[in-house]
DNA sequence: ACCTGTGGCTGATCAC
DNA sequence: GTGATCAGCCAC
């Protein structure tokens, strides 16, 4: 059976290659659908929006009021037969002061009424996606300051290879960026993506086109039946960032952000420096021509007069890189597209939690049964956490429970108590079941070398992977119809036994357990133990892989405590490990390369000074070389003295986390502290948002003051004359220093041990 | 209008 | 100085 036979997945309704939905005449939708010669062919259907109400709601004659089955809260469907009728019956039922609940999208109603998805069955590269960036003169990519200026370039590509570049001529600015914007919409008329992709889109270039359209007098009817562009402000979640955004939308299009997709990659990896394109595209390394994509101000314009084939590059550039990470980030939505009933660019935007709500409503709704109210939100406790050894552990073992979560959900019964039809359970365990299949498959498509089959498929699974560790977060999740904070802390508390008992279990054995957390124990094992290793000293005969044998013997001892279900498994072997404190400790792997974990040993908030340095001495602690860590210290004190330190070593980078008025506002009212970054973009004057990052440094200055009010902004470092506050730095080395001094001479004692032994 | 969860560490600032 | 608080970031 193919994944997508999958109804409480995919959908009930297997029409393929849909790309696009939008409101039609009263009563309908336009439904797109690409054929497989390439073209486009649109149906008109019937649209039929719902109502969720609870109760009796006779009393107010409302026609095609239908009780749904099962005694939950919301009991009661009322179907419209046009969006303005929606809006009518949920005005009346709020005046009438009624119970209801509705879906707030259109797409999201015909959907789910539907069963259908997009691009069921509907290859990645066959989706028309084109890719747009807007060059101001300068290369300024500060809205407010750019928009006050007439557009400079248009830049499209598209994902068959086609490219165009419309240069507006400085001659005659006001007509030819007319006919420029003019141009731009014919173009998207005529080659009718599905898709328009760019970096910062919301952000830069459709407020920038909008404002320049407005002024040049030209519409934007870039719809696929001609609606107008439209925008309405957003707030996105990402990680522990909120951003706030113009949220673009055009009927039968889908708009795609790479600055976003860029966000969401980063947050569980974190390895990119910044977000702003040349960030992005030099992290993958897509543009050989990272000083033409650089190109900006006086030089840039410059080049546009002299209609170079410079400006030329750096125009294009700028979409082609687009287009290759929209290649590399947006597979995994396009499938998950497939799957919820939402369009295109929400997949992107909603959160995981959210996706899965949407799973239940559309079967609940399929179903016709009734809805729980959302329950009463509480807080719950959490996974556990322990250090029981800090300082270096020497052949340290590490064990975890296999996907925690979802084993305990599924085998002691963690499920939401309102789920009357048990979608939770069947979707957990299809999902489960689902992703085995999918890396099953892998490997026969990597046999065969079949490599697209292998991306799909990797995709997919993983796809699976993120909706399966989600299901726990949803019943934590206040806004979930079905979310039970009950169901949530029993999951959590259970994996807290478990892992006590396995902690318990491994002491018992003569094992030394170092750290815990959630699922995960690493521990000296009992040989290294029991042969009279203390963890901090070194014994070479200890000091040598784990048998296969005592591996399997601790596994299978193990695995007896645990209840079925529960499986552990034993993936690595370190020689070393730095443990600091919870969840921050290194590890020194068997090839030799050095792991960091933690917000203390490797945190953004660390100068990058730092966390070199920090890097190198816990390696040559782990490595057994505590007599070279002297000189470590003065040779970065002698680099920061002499004014040798990378100015990019001292600085610091902050993300704005509030808008700036809202900063001044809680700053008026104490409600926090000043802080340096927000206090240098005031000072800048410029309109800084929430998710940009600042860079800055600390001057020198005569007297010692805050650091909000010595620092200065990394652009305005001049390296000629150079100000850094040498003191400072040295100071921040001194403290990094005394903080370790406890482990580090403990590992200078212990090697000194051994030695004399 | 938007939103998966809890646990933990650190630096900066401020009130005491 | 010391502790409390906040913001930011990280682990799982």
């Amino acid at each position: 059976m193919a994944f997508e036979d999958n109804e409480l997945l995919f959908g009930a309704d297997k029409t393929p290659r849909i790309v696009a939905i939008e409101l039609g005449e009263t009563g309908t939708v336009r439904v797109y659908r690409r054929e497989k010669d390439g073209s486009t062919t649109m149906d008109v259907e019937p649209f039929h929006p719902f109502v969720w109400t609870d109760g009796d709601i006779t009393d107010l004659g409302l026609e095609n009021a239908q009780k749904l089955a099962g005694d939950l809260r919301y009991n009661w469907l009322v179907v419209v037969d046009s969006w303005k009728e929606l809006i009518a019956l949920r005005n009346g039922l709020k005046k009438a002061g009624r119970n209801f609940f509705a879906l707030s999208d259109p797409v999201q109603h015909y959907l789910s009424a539907t069963g259908r998805t997009l691009f069921k069955q509907l290859p990645f590269e066959e989706l028309k996606r084109i890719q747009l960036e807007v060059l101001s003169p300068t290369g300024e990519t500060d809205l407010a300051d750019a928009s006050q200026n007439p557009i400079a370039s248009i830049a499209l590509s598209d994902n068959s290879g086609w490219e165009q570049l419309i240069v507006v001529d400085p001659e005659d600015v006001e007509e030819s960026e007319h006919d420029a914007l003019k141009q731009l919409t014919v173009i998207i008329k005529e080659r009718d993506p599905d898709v328009i992709e760019g970096h910062d889109l919301f952000r830069f270039d459709l407020p920038y086109l909008v404002a320049r359209a407005r002024k040049a007098k030209v519409k934007l009817d870039w719809g696929r039946s001609g609606g107008f562009l439209r925008s309405r402000p957003s707030r996105l979640q990402i990680a522990e960032k909120t951003i706030d955004y113009p949220k673009f939308q055009v009927d039968g299009r889908h708009f795609v952000d790479t600055f976003l997709l860029a966000q969401f990659y980063d947050v569980g990896l974190r390895t990119l420096s910044g977000f702003e394109r040349s960030d992005v595209a030099q992290h993958f390394g897509f543009c050989d021509a990272a000083e033409i994509s650089a190109l900006t101000g006086k030089a840039l314009q410059r080049e546009r007069l002299a209609k170079s084939e410079r400006f030329r590059k750096r125009a294009l550039c700028a979409v082609w890189e687009t287009r290759a990470l929209a290649d590399l980030l947006s597979p995994s939505y396009f499938i998950q597209a497939q799957i919820f009933p939402y369009n295109y660019q929400d997949v992107i935007v909603r959160g995981n939690a959210t996706r899965i709500n949407a799973l239940f409503l559309r079967e609940y709704l399929r179903q016709r049964h009734s809805l729980p109210e959302m329950p009463m939100a509480r807080t719950f406790e959490g996974g556990f956490t322990a250090i029981y050894f800090s300082g270096v552990a020497r052949n340290v073992w590490h064990c975890d429970v296999a996907s925690l979560y979802p084993s305990i959900m599924l085998q002691f019964d963690c499920f939401p108590a309102t789920d009357q039809l048990q979608i939770f359970r069947h979707l957990l365990t299809d999902l489960r079941s689902f992703r085995l299949e999918a890396k099953g498959q892998m490997q026969l498509a990597d046999k065969k070398g079949d490599r697209p089959r292998w991306h799909h498929l990797h995709a997919l699974q993983n796809t699976f992977k993120i909706l399966i560790n989600s299901f726990y977060g949803y019943l934590g999740f206040a806004q979930g119809h079905f979310a039970d904070f009950e169901a949530a802390a029993r999951v959590t508390q259970i994996g807290r036994e478990l892992l006590q008992k396995m902690i318990a279990w491994l002491n018992e054995r003569g094992a030394q357990v170092i750290e815990v957390d959630t699922d995960g124990i690493y521990f000296v094992p009992p040989s290294s133990v029991a042969a009279g290793v203390s963890p901090a000293k070194t014994d070479k005969a200890a000091d040598t892989a784990g048998s296969s044998a005592e591996i399997e013997a601790l596994r299978d001892g193990l695995a007896r405590e645990l209840p079925p279900g529960i499986e552990v498994e034993f993936d690595e072997q370190f020689d070393a490990m730095f443990s600091y404190k919870a969840k921050n400790y290194a590890l020194l792997t068997r090839s030799g390369d050095v792991v960091i974990k933690g917000g203390a040993l490797k945190s953004r908030g660390l100068e990058k000074f730092q966390r070199v340095f920090l890097e190198e001495m816990i390696r040559l602690i782990m490595q057994e070389k505590p007599e070279e860590l002297g000189r470590l210290r003065e040779q970065f004190e002698k680099r920061i003295r002499n004014r040798e330190m990378p100015i990019d070593m001292l600085m610091k980078t902050d993300t704005l986390q509030d808008s700036l008025d809202k900063y001044r506002a809680k700053i008026a009212g104490s409600a926090r502290n000043r802080a340096a970054a927000y206090e240098l973009a005031l000072a800048s004057g410029r309109n800084y948002k929430p998710g940009d990052r600042i860079s800055y440094y600390i001057k020198a200055t005569p007297k010692k003051i805050a650091a909000y009010e010595a620092a200065k902004l990394i652009s305005e470092f001049d390296p000629q004359n150079r100000d850094e506050n040498s003191d400072y730095y040295v100071a921040k080395l001194n403290e990094l220093v005394k903080k370790f001094s406890g482990i580090t001479a403990e590992a200078t004692s212990a090697k000194q041990e051994s030695l004399a032994l």
